[in-house]
DNA sequence: ATTTTCCTTACGGGAAACCGTAATAGGATA
DNA sequence: TATCCTATTACGGTTTCCCGTAAGGAAAAT
């Protein structure tokens, strides 16, 4: 089992209850911070000393308060984690849902484990610390991976742009105007139309509202 | 301070550091639960063998699983806990932040006090037990402001359910159709369509792409 | 170089949304 | 009852969206 991990955690109440959890199995050389940048200052500082800590456990939003903080959340924390020390050990521990985040998490970041804060959170957690120390991934029951069922949608970075530029409430007819803007190629706006009403086929939808609605539910926009 | 609390809260994390912060300020005789149905059964339970519970914390959701609940969440089991137990305290402790809603809390169900799962929210829940254990009402710091911003809108349940038609893909012309069938008072076409343009014009928007995902952040559908 | 193929763009007719205005219904007041 | 006031509904013109078809253009294949 890891013997030195470090817990990023804004919530007092979590945070309290991480570190009992982790005392319990007999994971006692831990530090407990509440905001990323301390997280990254304490790897920087064990790295030095040559004492580097073995896991990180994080949360994905912090909230801003009176103190200003460079890294605004747990994603620039462990970017910025996996230039210092990349083989340290992460698992993600936040009430975030959503799949296409959670899948975002392990594709780009190369986590090691998401325990989601939910119903059986503790327990989880500690299944998430066994299989991690076991060089595995762990990921909360409940959270399917983004396996594409016969209805969903793989989102290009096109369909992400188009999405968001209607979700601010740009016309359709004007975002060939956008994409140029941005030197994005197909820009004309039929290509847009016929980008659209793929997405919409694929889901069943027949409404730019739904696939908005859609987009916010499974967190690509 | 008090002696007997009941704590719902289906986090097992948040619970369990619930259950040490009590412990801190002596308060031994506890009882903590999962589910809102238990809470209530525990709270009929206690006050028909004569040693009622003198205070209620509760989370505002629950979470379902496979276990079949008859009360929704802390609204339900606030709203039966005062007909069984009119005098109980109670403490809502919850990540909600909408001012709205929480106003409506101490205004409706008469809710000694509210602590808002966030930085210092250990910190914050004593001072809360301090506070209504002096017949005081206590709200977190950082929510006071109930004067809601220049650009808001107080979300009617007409507003909701024309906005739930259009993520779902029905199309505007036919929403009247489908508020006759709910026997919703005004039905007609452009009554929705002033409904729409009053929300648009209040949050500066132009399109009801930007309604729909404006309304997927703030969790109004 | 020519043809084929695939992708992008352009065009046009019909449906829906948008927006201002007018007609109607229901309730309150006198 | 008559009148006023408000809210709801109905209507028409313009814009935008939707969708099928056709034209243009670049790369690959022959």
């Amino acid at each position: 089992m890891f013997k030195k991990v470090l817990i990023a955690e804004d919530h007092e109440i979590a945070n309290i209850s991480v570190q009992k959890t982790l005392e319990e199995l007999g994971i006692t050389e831990n530090k407990y911070v509440y905001y990323c940048d301390h997280a990254l200052s304490w790897i920087r500082n064990a790295l030095r000393s040559g004492a580097p800590y073995e896991l990180l456990i994080t949360d994905l939003y912090f909230e801003d308060d009176h103190n200003e903080q460079q890294l605004s959340g747990g994603v620039e924390l462990i970017k910025a984690v996996r230039e210092l020390q990349p083989g340290l050990k992460v698992i993600v521990f936040s009430a975030e849902n959503r799949p296409a985040i959670i899948d975002d998490l392990f594709k780009t970041l190369a986590i090691d484990g998401y325990v989601r804060k939910a119903r059986r959170d503790a327990q989880h957690l500690k299944e998430a610390l066994q299989a991690v120390c076991g060089h595995k991934t762990y990921l909360s029951p409940g959270l399917k991976q983004t396996g594409k069922g016969h209805n969903s949608h793989e989102f290009s970075s096109f369909d992400v742009t188009i999405i968001s530029l209607l979700s601010q409430g740009i016309l359709q007819k004007d975002i060939p105007y956008y994409l140029q803007q941005k030197g994005i190629k197909p820009s004309g706006l039929s290509s847009v139309e016929k980008r659209l009403n793929l997405m919409k086929e694929v889901l069943g939808f027949s409404k730019n509202e739904q696939l908005i609605a859609y987009c916010k539910d499974i967190g690509v926009i």
